[in-house]
DNA sequence: TTGAAAGCGCTAACAC
DNA sequence: GTGTTAGCGCTTTCAA
């Protein structure tokens, strides 16, 4: 790793190093022959600026920061990847932090504004990574944007889909079928996004005139293993559902899984669906049936209102709902 | 966000900027009372340290930048978390950045520790992201360590498994099983690891005194829809084999879906063998059989020799190679 | 034990 | 059109 600065190549171009900073950045107020020798001196010295001073100089750091809360999750891939593409074309490097569920580690890569190694967060959970105590508002917060949740805190733009509809769609696709005795996996009911699929849930039972026994709805997480541990619990029961709404489409893997080693089919005696619509969801046996979220759409969002925020214009709202949609595939079916 | 400074914290306590810079990082070079007193402003103004400033002083930022290819691939998620916790023990931050296929993109991230934002990489590739012409060498290149892929230029440390055995134990199973037709789906060849695996095929092969026609073996990628087309390719052929080595779990998974899709059972008419042990393996109907690399041990190792090198030691080898380890579930069985 | 001051690499007034 | 210079926030000699 040479060192070379922008004095190397003044000293080689023969100017002084605001021409060169000029040449690089504001090329148009520099002579056409200079800036040839600058570029020249560039190339010939192996110049990269150093970001360091840069950003210092110009407190602007360039990069922005993506908090994801578990990078196995292959959810948020599409995020992440249509999230990339709108702040590359605005000049901007995204950093991804993989909380781990931490919040420690979530406050850590929030961090980085603070010490000014990213300009902006987009944060992906159902907390802030900030101490809120001390009557800290959100207009003391740097400029953030969060995904997937809605956090209800004002001032704080959040993107994600209308959860308690897409609660309300999966119960009621299972109530088409001709399900009465629907069971449910939830995730961490910390969560605002679990909290309303279920609420969506029980207002689609009630609308059905179905009731919704508290024995039927189980505490879940939204990973495989909480897809086990739910359906082992309903196998338990005297009577059994006949579908189960998984509030993931990893729980309702882990759910099909357990209940398939337990001897019943699905979606024959068992029918599951659950949300999200990951990509390897389609080559289930049987083939997932769920509920899509819209991830490139969330992340263009996510990432266009940042945009928006660090050019200093302030947003509309508080919430963007995207739109979910249902897609039927083989893991649901008509009770046995 | 309020822009307090270390100037801040000394007039508030009273005392100059290097006291309070000492009181914070040589705690025992300054009087206890000197000390608490800094620390109470600190506190009372709320500084975080401007980590541009101290990095561009300290020419050291404290993050380490992990290149991964692809972040949809589960496989990496292990990985990663291995090596957070190992760069997070030597007080280094971790920085994703998710190259999605593109040799840009590799470089771009791979320019953080150019711009001086990272110390060093932690790559996932078959190629390097620097432009090695005009006889740049290894000692010039940023501390590195690469993963996955044996790469095989000299100073470059890489982590993986011995894909070659890899290839051959996979391939080995399937000869003990009794399989004698088998046919191969391949990642990308241009990467050191498909190569790799593909020869150790062979060898297994060869060893059996079994043919390995070229008709057999398809030349994929990485990912779900390999297989799925790999699958297509060798149901056309008037033979079809009883046994597809697949070079990852992604492409098994899209290969048994095609397969199943097309009306053949896995593994009654066809076993299928995947590579990677990815999370989601063990969920399928049937659970897939595979090739475990060992991945908190790969991120670990990546991790380590990366402290290593920032430290200023030298590696003793360029070539690390670990233990993988043949996982029995139930896509492959004797052939029907 | 503490402080003054130089300087890391860069940009942006401002002067020439 | 180009150069001089101050200074972004911090650490670290060196001197007091």
């Amino acid at each position: 790793m040479a060192r070379v600065g922008i004095k190397d190549v003044a000293a080689r171009a023969g100017v002084s190093t605001a021409t060169v900073s000029h040449a690089l950045r504001n090329p148009d107020r520099v002579a056409e022959a200079t800036r040839k020798k600058v570029l020249e001196a560039v190339e010939a010295v192996g110049y990269t600026p150093n970001k360091l001073g840069v950003s210092l100089r110009t407190a602007r750091s360039g990069n922005i920061v993506v908090i994801i809360p578990d990078l196995t999750d292959t959810f948020n891939a599409g995020i992440i990847k249509a999230l990339e593409r709108v702040a590359h074309r605005h000049g901007y490097s995204v950093l991804l932090g993989d909380a781990q569920g931490s919040e420690s580690r979530e406050r850590e890569f929030a961090a980085l504004t603070e010490s000014r190694q990213a300009d902006g967060i987009i944060l992906f959970s159902h907390r802030l990574p900030f101490d809120m105590s001390g009557g800290r508002k959100a207009e003391d917060l740097p400029p953030l944007v969060n995904g997937c949740e809605i956090i209800g805190i004002p001032g704080i733009p959040c993107v994600a889909i209308d959860d308690h509809q897409a609660g309300f769609d999966a119960t009621r696709h299972l109530i088409d079928l001709g399900h009465t005795d629907i069971a449910v996996i939830t995730g961490d009911m910390v969560t605002p996004s679990s909290q309303s699929r279920l609420k969506g849930f029980r207002a689609a039972m009630a609308e059905a005139g179905l009731g919704a026994d508290d024995s039927r709805i189980v505490q879940g997480d939204y990973i495989f293993e909480a897809g086990e541990r739910g359906a082992e619990k309903l196998l338990m029961q005297k009577h059994r559902p006949s579908a189960i709404f998984c509030f993931s489409d990893e729980i309702a893997i882990g759910a099909i899984y357990r209940l398939r080693e337990q001897g019943f089919r699905v979606p024959e005696d068992i029918s599951v669906i659950g949300i999200d619509d990951i990509p390897v969801g389609k080559y289930f046996d049987p083939p997932l049936t769920t509920i899509s979220q819209p991830t490139a759409d969330i992340g263009d969002t996510c990432a266009k209102l940042l945009m928006q925020i660090l050019k200093g214009k302030s947003l509309a709202q508080d919430e963007y709902i995207l739109p979910h949609q249902l897609v039927v595939r083989g893991s649901t079916a008509a009770p046995g």
